[in-house]
DNA sequence: CAGCATCCACATAGATACTG
DNA sequence: CAGTATCTATGTGGATGCTG
């Protein structure tokens, strides 16, 4: 496989660095990835103050990308839900080691975990399977704030 | 240590994510590493065609962000090395599981390795520790390009 | 050699108002 | 509820030409 490698190649990532970079990309794969199913509104209250444009826009291109999926149910008042594809769940995965780096690196000069950035559930990561009983944390991990 | 948490917290990210999103910020702390130190011409050169403006940029955010060291030599004509700080050799590494998700996931639409891309250096990661006797591949691995 | 200055084009995100 | 339409402000990268 490729671990057998020592050379790695950057050309695939440049297909996906415009989507990751966008602002609101990996927060969004995050949190669909918390819930597994979530709704227009209740992402819009999850990520904090994102307009309903930049949501729209955003998960556009996820879908385009084959990272998030969106079902439409015909009822009165319509419903939709956003879910992750297989790729979305991967990708989750596969930023958990900058989300470390992020954590722990030293000469961070600008924002932390701070009693604002604690009231938006989108930050927090839920590393674990979800499941029925599982509540989301209402602080940062302690581990974290003590950075 | 954070393994210990099943959730973790995006704050800290966000005060980089406005750097790593910057179109070839990751391509230039990879590029760095691969060689250890570099100048500031041969960063053009590794990094294809990129515009002088945009590199010295990039670098000045790096540097401002403690990802990027530079050493300034009195001597004529001016010599200038840059080289990855601590905090930089680690985000090249966290982004290594981002690289390999990049290489293997299943919708990929866009880009891949083709010749064009090949001819980039930045493009090829070195894994294993930089040496004097070490070149760099010439073409990306075959494992990547076959997928 | 290693850049800076200037100008330009385009993309992105936000605010606000409105709709099927 | 789940968006769209419109406008605007800002950011970001590229081209070109010049300099200590």
């Amino acid at each position: 496989m490729l671990e057998e490698n020592t050379h790695m190649c950057f050309c695939p990532l440049e297909g996906v660095i415009d989507v990751i970079s966008k602002k609101w990309a990996l927060l969004i794969v995050n949190v669909i990835g918390n819930y597994e199913r979530l709704r227009f509104n209740k992402l819009m209250q999850e990520l904090g103050y994102i307009s309903p444009k930049t949501l729209s826009d955003t998960l556009k291109e996820l879908q385009k990308e084959g990272l998030v999926k969106k079902d439409t149910f015909a009822e009165i008042p319509p419903r939709v839900e956003y879910s992750l594809t297989k790729d979305g769940v991967e990708l989750r995965k596969a930023i958990i080691p900058l989300l470390k780096w992020a954590a722990t690196r030293t000469n961070v000069k600008k924002k932390k975990c701070d009693p604002a950035c604690r009231e938006i559930p989108a930050h927090r990561v839920r590393l674990a399977a979800p499941s029925e009983k599982d509540t989301m944390p209402q602080t940062c991990p302690k581990a974290i704030l003590k950075q």
